[in-house]
DNA sequence: TACGTGACGTAGG
DNA sequence: TCCTACGCCACGT
């Protein structure tokens, strides 16, 4: 798998594009997937370059607590837990209840072949 | 061209 | 178990 930069944003917003409703991953969880090594960051990085993409649902991506770090960046502090929300997830604190049960792991559906 | 910053994660104390 | 420090890469100034 090439790692150059623009297969990075793209092969970040192709997995985040695949997160059925109601689900949600991590950064690391795509990092991981797509290969990065600390693409952690880099999937955040992504997501900060996601805003003029469509159909990429970037408030199903959170960091690995299951906290809304990101919501910040949307057009509104609230809109990423409202989405979330509207998907019949339930969110405290800014964060997301029951995080493990709603997880969705790139690896796991998609399958690390 | 070089420095600083950032939507994170892991390791160590 | 909780807190602090470091690493990693790309982008903006």
């Amino acid at each position: 798998m090439k790692t150059n930069k623009e297969n990075i944003f793209d092969l970040v917003y192709q997995v985040v594009k695949l997160i059925p409703p109601g689900r949600v991953t991590s950064y690391g969880a795509i990092a991981q997937y797509i290969g990065l090594k600390s693409g952690a960051r880099m999937v955040g990085y992504a997501m900060n370059a996601s805003h003029g993409q469509t159909g990429v649902p970037a408030h199903r991506v959170v960091n690995r607590n299951g906290l809304l770090t990101g919501k910040h960046h949307f057009a509104s502090p609230t809109e990423m837990q409202e989405r979330l929300e509207r998907e019949g997830l339930v969110i405290k604190e800014d964060q997301i209840q029951d995080f493990k049960v709603h997880f969705w792991d790139p690896s796991l559906e998609l399958g690390i072949d």
